[in-house]
DNA sequence: ACGGCGGTCGTTTTT
DNA sequence: CGACCGCCGT
């Protein structure tokens, strides 16, 4: 067992400083791939074993969940004991924690609720909907936006700045502000936002609890300080006044969310936030190749606003970062793919590579090439898990249980399934509900018992209103049991497996009973809410041997053998709306984001780049990224995509060779259109006479026996299971091997013997 | 109450 | 091109 001291000593001289430099304020620049997890937690440890602090007087904040567990882990791992009792958590799960103790002093309850943007979006709609505000002109989910910046920037609805929200709803942005928070404190609720914001309000309007927590965190932690904004930002300048043991840890090069509301300037501005902080360079990779780092510190260079650092390897310059120019996104995917499988065959495993993305819509066309050639693959932080409608709904009915006042989720799922209770009723309920100051569920009950709402509608609610309080009659039941009642009973699980979309719907109820699995680890309901609203569990099959896609910004913090960047033309990367909305800087952070990028491969980074792109249905021509002008030469290879001319089994693609313009000091691809990359035709995978019939081409002879061996241009291989009708409108039922089982109609489906 | 049609719009999104 | 939303017709 290696000794904390052993692991002190075997850091690198910068790194055993940030250790080691634990009394005052510090900022360690981390570069990519310098070690900063084993620096963060190798320094909770240090300050824990040698007794200058308990584990409650620590205060260490990160931005995931994902982070904060890991560093959990490796601390106590360092340590050999658990680290029971230290504050070590997302800035979000702090806050509500912080919030929940001291909740009547900012008019809620303990068991507040936390609202999801969705949720957001629907009390602002009803907001200006009541203001009669033309929710063409401004919608509801613009105005969230602007309000959750605003909180943000730490503002209540009274310090927001005259003049700001500008004509947004005739000005009347800030009175719906003032009105959503309101509505939030009635429905005992806080958005992600007030997370922070009321954590902040409360330290700044009440003296003791300000002292007491200034006296109790004698240490504290900031991971990835770049990506802070104004509102986490006062939280920490707040808690640090105490003792002024504040070690923040970030790279201002890595900041990519500033038009989240991050704020470089926090840690370009730290030694002037706290005089006479040390300041310590985290430089040496333990990541990537020479190559790869020569490249990226090139392009970084071509930023004004940072500290600057340059990160370097003990190790080699491996490979060249490669460049290749494909003519669309399609032969872009097959390229990609190709190479994913020769290295595949070469005995590498498809988990090593990984397409990262500028624009999540981007994996459309990779999705389709993927099922196509049958390759495994996964995309990781797409819709998250909770803000999938089926999940969402099964929540909505928890919290009705939890809660009968939750009118978010009261509205959300009294009429879902469809029991005869629409627009009409529920706006009658809103109403009453508001003129009596009672929970929507109250007043709908009222309304059903006297009259107020008859027929369908006052039958349907009745019975609503009779299971919800039966349900609340067994809240103590085990979460995930309780669950599985409700979605029964509520006609939930009927309605999806009566859905004509069978397809669709067998998914959403995978997706349910994968929730229901995942609450078997609570016994109750509302801290099963707590960890759902605040914890995105996105790494459901990290273990999978399948190719990673994902937007660049969700690969921030992983690392992959080999990553390609696709992609990488002006408009798209760096992306028109960031120039458009904030020039200079908007440039300067999409080329954090490139170097993000490119800072993520370990071996092998291939960028490639297309002459033409469908936007929008129509192919528009486009020009390489001028992020590719500023790699060194020395580091990049030109290679071509070959041609390809009808391979065995019918595959389609391309591959790279480095031709002729490897090392090349010219940059042929900016003038040059070589034959090689020119538009072509692509083989057709089947001779004509291999086609098989349509069924309108011979009414007696459909030419599609079951269990026959099709081809698919979107679903790729597949077998026929079942056909149904005739003629025209003969369907066949085809299981696909990786597609799953699609119902297609014959004389549509352009199938193809296999 | 609700399905279907047509007009609009279209980055990134740790919590 | 497509998803989403609102409006309109039943």
């Amino acid at each position: 067992m290696e000794t904390l001291a052993n692991i002190i000593q075997n850091l690198n001289p910068p790194q055993r400083k940030a250790v080691e430099t634990t009394d005052g304020a510090l900022l360690v620049l981390a570069g990519a791939g310098t070690g900063k997890t084993r620096v963060l937690t190798t320094r909770l440890a240090h300050i824990l074993d040698s007794g200058r602090a308990n584990p409650n007087e620590i205060l260490a904040v990160t931005f995931t969940n994902k982070a904060a567990k890991e560093m959990a882990e490796r601390v106590e791992q360092t340590l050999g004991r658990p680290t029971s009792g230290m504050f070590l958590g997302t800035f979000h799960a702090l806050g509500a924690r912080f919030i929940r103790k001291h909740a009547e002093r900012i008019g809620l309850k303990s068991d507040f609720i936390i609202l999801t943007p969705d949720d957001q979006k629907t009390v602002v709609k009803q907001l200006m909907t009541e203001k009669n505000i033309d929710e063409s002109r401004w919608p509801a989910k613009q105005a969230v936006g602007i309000i959750s910046k605003w909180k943000d920037n730490a503002w209540t609805p009274a310090d927001v700045p005259k003049g700001e929200g500008g004509q947004f709803a005739g000005g009347k942005l800030v009175e719906i502000y003032t009105n959503y928070q309101a509505r939030l404190k009635a429905l005992n609720a806080c958005d992600f936002g007030d997370l922070l914001l009321h954590a902040v309000t409360l330290l700044k309007e009440n003296q003791d609890l300000l002292q007491r927590y200034q006296q109790q965190f004698k240490y504290i932690l900031v991971d990835e300080y770049q990506d802070t904004n104004v509102v986490q930002y006062l939280w920490l300048r707040l808690l640090a006044m105490g003792h002024r043991n504040i070690c923040v840890v970030g790279d201002d090069d890595q900041s990519i969310y500033a038009w989240r509301g991050a704020q470089v300037g926090n840690i370009l501005r730290f030694e002037e936030d706290f005089p006479g902080a040390g300041v310590v360079r985290l430089e040496q990779n333990y990541r990537s190749t020479g190559h790869i780092l020569k490249a990226a510190s090139e392009l970084i260079k071509n930023n004004s606003q940072r500290h600057g650092k340059t990160l370097w390897t003990q190790d080699g310059d491996g490979l060249p970062i490669e460049l290749a120019t494909v003519w669309d996104e399609k032969e872009e995917a097959r390229s990609i793919i190709t190479e994913v499988d020769k290295h595949f065959k070469g005995g590498g495993a498809y988990a090593d590579c990984a397409i990262l993305l500028r624009t999540a819509a981007q994996t459309r066309a990779f999705e389709e090439q993927f099922i196509r050639q049958g390759m495994p693959y996964v995309i990781i932080g797409g819709l998250k898990f909770y803000e999938r409608k089926e999940i969402r709904d099964a929540l909505a009915y928890l919290r009705m249980t939890h809660t009968q006042a939750d009118d978010l989720a009261f509205e959300r799922i009294v009429n879902v399934p469809k029991r005869g209770v629409g627009d009409t009723s529920l706006k009658t309920i809103r109403e009453l509900a508001r003129m009596q100051g009672v929970p929507m569920f109250v007043a709908a009950q009222n309304a059903a018992a006297d009259g107020t709402l008859s027929g369908k509608a006052a039958n349907a609610l009745r019975e609503f209103c009779e299971m919800v309080n039966q349900w609340q009659e067994a809240k103590t039941w085990q979460t995930d049991q309780l669950m599985e009642r409700l979605l029964e009973e509520s006609g939930y699980l009927n309605m999806l497996k009566e859905d004509k979309n069978k397809e669709e719907a067998k998914g959403r109820l995978d997706n349910l009973k994968e929730l229901i699995r995942s609450m078997q680890d609570y016994d109750d309901i509302s801290t099963y809410l707590e960890h759902i609203a605040l914890v995105t569990d996105t790494d459901a099959d990290e273990t999978s041997d399948a190719v990673r896609m994902m937007t660049v910004h969700a690969a921030k913090g992983l690392e992959f053998d080999t990553v390609f960047l696709p992609g990488f033309e002006e408009g798209l990367f760096p992306h028109q709306r960031s120039l458009d909305d904030s020039g200079a800087e908007g440039l300067e952070e999409e080329r954090r984001l490139a170097y993000v990028a490119i800072t993520r491969g370990r071996r092998r980074v291939v960028i490639s780049y297309a002459s033409s792109r469908r936007l929008y249905g129509n192919y528009m021509p486009t020009s390489a990224s001028r992020f590719i002008n500023e790699l060194p030469d020395d580091s990049i290879k030109r290679v071509s995509v070959e041609s390809y001319h009808g391979q065995s089994g019918g595959q389609s693609g391309g591959s790279y060779s480095s031709g002729s313009y490897s090392g090349t000091g010219s940059r042929p691809w900016q003038t040059q259109q070589s034959d090689s990359w020119a538009p072509r035709k692509s083989t057709p995978l089947f001779k004509a006479e291999n086609k098989i019939k349509r069924s309108d081409d011979d009414g007696a002879e459909d030419g599609l026996p079951i269990g026959h061996r099709v081809f698919h241009d979107k679903f790729g291989y597949g077998r026929i299971r079942r056909k149904e009708g005739n003629g025209a409108s003969l369907k066949v039922i085809i299981a696909f091997d990786k597609a799953g089982e699609k119902k297609l109609l014959a004389s549509m489906a352009n199938l193809k013997s296999a």
